[in-house]
Parts: C-alpha cells; structure tokens; sequence
RNA sequence: GCCGCUGUGGCGGAAUUGGCAGACGCACUUGACUCAAAAUCAAGCGGGUAACACCGUGCCGGUUCGAGUCCGGCCAGCGGCACCA
C-alpha cells in the first residue's frame, strides 16, 4: 500500500466524527479514564506546533486507553475571554464576540484536521452565557462563604494595558501580557482569600502524582515559613509594634527596628514624630522607585529614623530605635521588622551605613566582617545562652514569650490574596451591587448568569475604569436587598477565572441546573491526567486547585484535588534553536505540515523528537524520517504472508508490545516510536510478516499514526474502528530470546563476546568464553583469580 | 544569594537503573538502480590505527571485578524564587 495520506486523513476524520466514536459515556460500567489537557485560547494566529506537541501526550494515552477497554473522557474547549481578542477588536472595531467565534471555528477546523480523538459533542466556551453563568455561581459561593473581600492596597498596575494584576500576573515585576514593568499602585479592589488555602494547597500535593519540579515550584510560590509574632511596646503610645521573625530566639541581639515606608503607625503618631518633613520625602523617593532599581540597590540601604519613636525589647526592656526602610515590605509579614544585624545580612548592612551596635548572639561567625546565618553556640542571650541548636532554642523562646505574654509563634506565606477584578471589557462581569444603604450586595442566584452588555466602545476609561463603567443602563440598577437605586460593579473578572473550574464543566457541558450533575462528577472526577506546561504551574494550576478545594469543602464536588497525575511537555524551538517568535521568524505552522507530510508524520515527530519533557528544536529533514518510516509502514501490506518463518518474529512482537505499552505510561513516546521503528527493520530485514503479525503492529502504532492505521486495518478485511480494537498483550514468557549474545571482560574490559543460552550456568558460560580464541589469547600465561557471571549480562574474568 | 534540573558522536537523543556506551532518527560517505537527478534499496558511520593497541559520557578524585549510572569536591548551562524578615 502506498502511504496517500492527502486521501486517507479526511476520509477517517469524517468516518470518526460521523459515527461518534469517540464520545464518551457516563456511568458506563466500563472503567473510567478522564484525560485532559490545557484547554486553548483561540487567539487569531491559529495553532501553533506546541499545541500539537501539548495534546499529542494525552491524545495518545486516551487512543490506548479505548483500545484497552476503558470509558474515556477526552475533551476539548476554549478559554476565549481575555485581553489580545480584546484589543484585536479595539484596533478592528469589531465585536469581541464575532472574533472569538471566527476564532473557535478556525481552531476546531485545525484541530480535526491533525486527528485528535477529541469528544466534540462537549466542547465549551468560557466566554459562553450559559458557561460563565456558572463561573459566576462559584465566585458567589465564595463570596456568600466570606471568601471575597474589598480593600485598599497597594497592588500591581500595569500602566501600558491600564490594568490591576495579580501576584501572579506580575512575576518577576513584568506584565504577564505585554511584559512592560509593572507599577505598585494603591487602589480599591476584590481579592478572593487564596491564602485561606494556602496550607490545603500545600498539603494536597502529597496525595498527588505531579513531577518533582512541578510539587517545588508550588511549594515555592506558596512560600511557607515558621516563626513567631512579637509585640514591641512603642514608648509613651501604649502602641504595640507587631513584628514577625523566623529566629525569635536572636531577640537578644535586637538593635533596631525597620517598618516599611507604608506602615500605618507613622501616620497615626505624626505629630510625635520630629522629623516628619524627612520621612515623607523618603516615601515619595520609594514609590517613585521601579521595581527593577529596588533589586538592583539590594546591597545599598537606604533609610531614614523616625524620631521621636522609640521601641522596648520586651525581653529586655531595652529601648531602640525605629526606622522606616525600603527593604521592609508592607506586603508580607506585618510589614515591621525586629532587626538584628549580627545575624541577618540585609539588618547588617544597614546596620554599618547608620552606625548602629552589632551584638553577637550566636556563636560561629565573624561578626566583624558579615552577618552569622548559621548555627552555634547561644550568647549574651540570659536564658538561651547555652542552646547549640536553632529547633530548641527558638522552642524555649517561643514558650518564653507566650508566657510572658508578649508574643506567640506564628506562619506567614508568600502567597498573597489574588486581586480578582480587571478594568476590562472582555471578561465574566462581576455580579455584585453597590447599594448605599445594604453595602455591597450580590446578584441573586436566579438572576444568573449576569451578562456582558454590549458596549461602542471597548476601551478602558483614563484612570484605568471599566468600559461597562459607561453604560448607565448597566451601572444603574435596584438593590436586591432593599430595593433603593443602586450601582453595579463594573469590573470583570481576570482571565484565569474560568480556566479554575472548566474540567467540571466537560462532564456535564449542558448542564442548566449545576455546574454538573453530581452522580456524573463523582463517576469522573478527579481527572486522571493533566498535561500542559510550565507556566501554568503557579498560576492556573493553584488557581484551580484553590477553586476545587473550595468546591469540595462546600460539598459541591467529591475530591478535594482535581488533578491526580500532571505531565509537563518540553517546548518545540525554531529550528535555529531559538525560541518560535514572529519577529525571528523561525515559527513552523502545523497546519503547513499537515498539508505537507500529514497529520500522522506531524503527530509521530513532535513525539519523537526527544524526550517529551525538555526543550528541543524543530528539524524538518528528521520530520521527514518520521514520514519515512510511515511509507515503510504503508509498504509492510505488500509482506503479509503465511509462511511459516513469520514464527520467527514472534519474540520481536512481543518485546516491542510491552515496550510500547510501558513507554506510553511512563512519558516516553520517543523511545516507544523508535521501537516500532526498529521492529520494523526487523520485519523488513526478514522480508515477511503474518497478517496478525500486522494487526498487531497497526494496533501499536495507532495512537501515533491513527489514520494511516485506521486505512491498513481497513484492507486486511476489517469493518470495524481499529481506533476501539483491544489493544495488543504479551507473554512475558516470550519476550525472551532463546539464546543471548553478552560481552566477555577480562580485568573489566571489553575483550570479545559470547553467545549463550539464555539463563545458562556459570560453568557452561565460562568455558564458552574461555574457549573463544581471542579471550583465550588474553588469559595465556596468566593466572585466574575472579570469575564474575551476570546470567544473561557478562563475563568478567580477573587474571593477574 | 537560595532552590531545582541538565551536561553523552556532526545533530535530536537511547542505555532493562551498577553489566558490550551511542538504540532509533537525522546528517554524512560509498555502492546498486538511472542518460542524469530525486526517490528507493544495500553497506559504513565516536576519536584513533594499515590493522591492533589505546582514548572516549563537563572536570578532579573515590568506591567496585566492573561507573554515563553510586559517593566527595568543582565547572558550565537552563528554569524558578528573590531585600520574604
């Protein structure tokens, strides 16, 4: 047969899509298998080789796992609110609405054109009413269970796309949209209480199967820490400073104190405070800092001492000074620092430029020269002095303070609260009122989903306000509560709500009653496989988790983690080894490659590149080796025959079956591609191969190549889908050689091999290789003084 | 600075977890077919040698009959976090 896949990949593509067969079933009796990947956003480029890449892994799980008699669930969608279709419809002045539905077409047509076993009849838009009418429902619940909150901070602002952003859409101080640098604004805005779950989140990744890297950075972005809280009385206010430390047991060595530029307490005392002229040109100076420069000063502290307040060590009753310095934060701990320079680098180095006392209160350093981070002996510390070990000293301190009534222990996260609104036009609308006289107040369940108006304009108002903020026909409704005139948010909600939540929505899309039906959730959840890539990691993944938590504790879903197993795929570069990017110019269109070489050769070479999990570049001419050896493939029809020598390959068939098998379960698409590959040779090198022989290869090959199969299955007489065929077992028993081919050393070097049967004894093997010429040269006038055998490994001889 | 990952031919990458390093694919060389080219088929392909020897998995040392794999110490690259108290 030749391999005319121009022909064959829309024949099959129509027969899949005509007949359904991938669609899935609830409540079979069948085992379930719930396979998911990252849903994409149908951005007007079309796709990109690492979607291909993305879905190929899950695609190629749920192939198999049909074949091996499970109910598979293997769905698609489309997270389409967001800020390009959004500015895309500024510069065209066209509805957002008409281009996220050009752009789900154009995709959905892409998709099917590369032959993913996608069940189409569940496909979900999160930009969809009767969809975001429920990522409205859970943003209530949250808010009904005291998980929205209202308050002014300062928080990240991007000042090109005029917008509030998370922490982690600001990582690393850029946008995540247009990376320009990111500003420190303060402003009013909706924070859903993610630190609440900051210790589920961290706890749950115990009982899940996620790579390591991928369990780290969680872990880091989570940032716990322990310590303790300790309240430094300020003298003559009756105010207590609350600090947080992770070594309270250096309380000893406490020569000063920092609060950060923005902390309440220098308001609230200024007219004690003498030198308030100073400080308030310090504050402008610090605001006026980029988040680039603060990095960049780490080593350069700069700070200005508020006088006219002085702190006790209430351990002590020592007074110290307060100072207020940049290099204290207002956004984590209590935004009030107890400083101890001799312990702690940043406190030194501060402590140097303002002249203040170091005093050594762990043995081990060289207080002289730097700070002392590490363990030693507890001094001038009264009744720690002694204590040689960080756990039980800050044990005795902590008990100590508790005591004394001064202090307790404590954890703080890095975590923050996730700022939740956008100034935008093309999001979930946020369905709370504003009423004068209730308060804030939140749309009725009933009245769900509230819906996006349509607007002129989509562009948001100078000082960064919501398009809708224009519409008074919106803005302008009763309160539920009392029934007054009153105002609607005019915010909406940030690009990641309704990605945290639309697994569930696959197992019930039409749904008009709950976010799925609860008899279907507990049939599917918790999602068995979840590929995508690194960076949603610390976004998208704890934001859905975070929302799944919530779910599960107000008993709307039945597990508390969604997501029982993650992969991770490796990003596809140009092929000049660069990263894809328009203005290189390097970026291959797989839809090119489609029209090309076919959909087969692009599914079987992005998994065959290289080890699925890293990085690796694009190279057409090994793409081409790819559709070779599909050509090879094609071409095996013409070898089928029922000569007995096919029996001969048997052991071949059998190895590569559980190969195959395992390197699918374990990530490894390359190696079990290049399996078939070698099986292949092998058939070809023996010129023959038997029609089950056939079958049993196709079955391999199909989640790779399911067209290509799916035809050559045809022609050996079948009226079936090879695509739901049962997939092909082993005997393990015939995996095996009868006989095996190992190395001979002598001294631990290579020197000949041997061929043996296989689980030969130690006896039979030595004089085999004692008799082979070379070997035997080599032992001549030598005596033997260690014989190692390895059954069906080596030979090693020791002679002196 | 802290945490994590990775270093193997000309290239992408294998190696049953301590047992013949370089599977499979690409590139390349030679041959067959062809007027010729492409495609295809056959053979070769880490360095080195006429052939052996010998040298080879980032570097230095160690354990072992035997190390890409384990241990100790470095070096380089990538990713994440970062004045986190």
């Amino acid at each position: 047969m030749k391999h005319n896949f121009k022909l064959i990949e829309p024949k099959w593509q129509k027969r899949w899509q005509e007949s359904k067969v991938f669609e899935a079933a609830d409540f079979d009796e069948r085992p379930k298998f719930y396979g998911l990947v990252e849903f994409p956003y149908p951005s007007g480029a079309g796709m990109h080789v690492g979607h291909i890449k993305a879905y190929s892994s899950i695609e190629v799980v749920a192939r198999k796992r049909r074949m091996q008699g499970y109910n598979v669930l293997f769905p698609i969608g489309f997270d389409a609110f967001g800020l390009p279709t959004e500015n895309y419809a500024i510069k065209t002045s066209t509805h957002p609405r008409i281009i996220t539905d050009q752009n789900i077409e154009k995709f959905s047509n892409q998709l099917k054109k590369v032959g993913f076993s996608f069940d189409w009849s569940r496909v979900i838009d999160t930009t969809d009413e009767n969809y975001y009418k429920w990522t409205q429902y859970i943003f209530l619940k949250m808010f009904e269970h005291g998980l929205v909150f209202r308050d002014t901070a300062l928080v990240n602002y991007c000042p090109s796309c005029k917008v509030v952003l998370s922490n982690e859409d600001s990582q690393g101080g850029k946008c995540d949209i247009c990376h320009s640098d990111v500003v420190q604004k303060s402003k009013t805005v909706w924070y859903l209480k993610i630190t609440e779950y900051a210790d589920k989140l961290l706890e749950g990744l115990a009982d899940v199967d996620y790579p390591k890297n991928v369990k780290q950075q969680q872990e880091n972005w989570i940032g716990k820490s322990t310590g303790a809280f300790v309240w430094f009385d300020v003298k003559g206010t009756g105010e207590k400073l609350e600090i947080y430390t992770t070594r309270p047991d250096t309380l000893f060595g406490v020569t000063f104190m920092v609060i950060a530029p923005e902390h309440p307490l220098i308001d609230k005392y200024a007219d004690q405070i003498g030198n308030m002229d100073a400080i308030e040109a310090y504050r402008t100076e610090c605001t006026k800092k980029t988040e680039f420069e603060r990095t960049q000063l780490v080593k350069d502290k700069t700070g200005v001492r508020i006088d006219g307040l002085t702190a006790i060590n209430p351990l002590n009753g020592k007074e110290i000074p307060i100072f207020i310095a940049d290099y204290v934060m207002m956004g984590y701990g209590t935004g009030a620092i107890m400083a101890v320079p001799a312990h702690d680098q940043r406190d030194y180095d501060f402590a140097k430029k303002f002249g203040i006392d170091i005093i050594e209160v762990i043995r081990g350093g060289d207080i002289a020269k730097e700070a002392y981070t590490g363990d030693g002996e507890m001094v001038n510390s009264e009744f720690l002095n002694g204590y040689t070990n960080k756990k039980d000293s800050i044990a005795r301190v902590i008990e100590e303070i508790k005591k004394m009534g001064i202090g307790e222990a404590g954890v703080q996260f890095k975590m923050k609260d996730w700022a939740f609104n956008r100034q935008r036009y093309w999001g979930e609308p946020i369905p709370l009122i504003h009423c004068p006289n209730c308060g804030v107040v939140p749309v009725p369940y009933e009245e769900l989903p509230l819906r996006l108006p349509d607007v002129e304009n989509f562009e948001p108002g100078e000082d960064g306000e919501s398009p809708l903020a224009k519409i008074d026909s919106y803005v302008n409704c009763k309160c539920p509560k009392c029934g007054r005139d009153a105002k609607r948010e005019t915010d909406t909600m940030p690009q990641w709500a309704g990605s945290s939540w639309y697994f569930l929505r696959y197992i019930d899309p039409h749904n008009d009653q709950a976010i799925a039906d609860r008899k279907k959730l507990e049939y599917w959840m918790p999602v068995d496989w979840y590929n995508g890539g690194m960076e949603h990691v610390t976004r998208h993944m704890i934001y859905s988790r975070f929302w799944h938590h919530f779910l599960y504790d107000i008993g709307e879903v039945n597990t508390p983690e969604p997501y029982a197993k993650r992969s991770i795929q490796g990003l596809i570069l140009g092929p000049d080894g660069d990263k894809m990017s328009k203005s290189k110019g390097n970026v291959i269109d797989p839809l090119d490659i489609v029209e090309d070489y076919g959909a087969d050769t692009l599914r079987t070479y992005v998994l065959f590149m290289g080890d699925y999990g890293a990085a690796a570049p694009w190279n057409d001419n090994s793409m081409r080796g790819c559709k070779r050896f599909l050509e090879r493939v094609a071409g095996m029809t013409d070898l089928v025959s029922d000569d007995p020598s096919t029996q001969k390959l048997e052991t071949s068939f059998h190895k590569t079956i559980k190969k195959v098998s395992s390197d699918i379960e374990e990530v490894k698409f390359n190696t079990a591609i290049a399996a078939l590959m070698t099986l292949t040779n092998t058939i070809y090198s023996a010129g023959a191969l038997s029609k089950e022989q056939l079958e049993i290869f196709i079955k391999l090959l199909s989640p790779f190549a399911p067209h290509l199969t799916e035809e050559i299955w045809e022609s050996l007489g079948h009226t079936d889908f090879l695509s739901v065929s049962a997939w092909p077992e082993y005997d393990e028993s015939k995996t095996v050689d009868e006989t095996i081919e190992i190395g001979v050393q002598i001294n631990g070097k290579v020197r000949g091999t041997v061929v043996l049967p296989t689980d030969c004894g130690k006896d039979e093997a030595l004089a085999a290789a004692k008799a082979d010429e070379k070997i035997a040269s080599y032992m001549e006038g030598k005596t033997v003084v260690k014989e190692i055998y390895v059954p069906n490994k080596i030979i090693n001889i020791v002679v002196k």
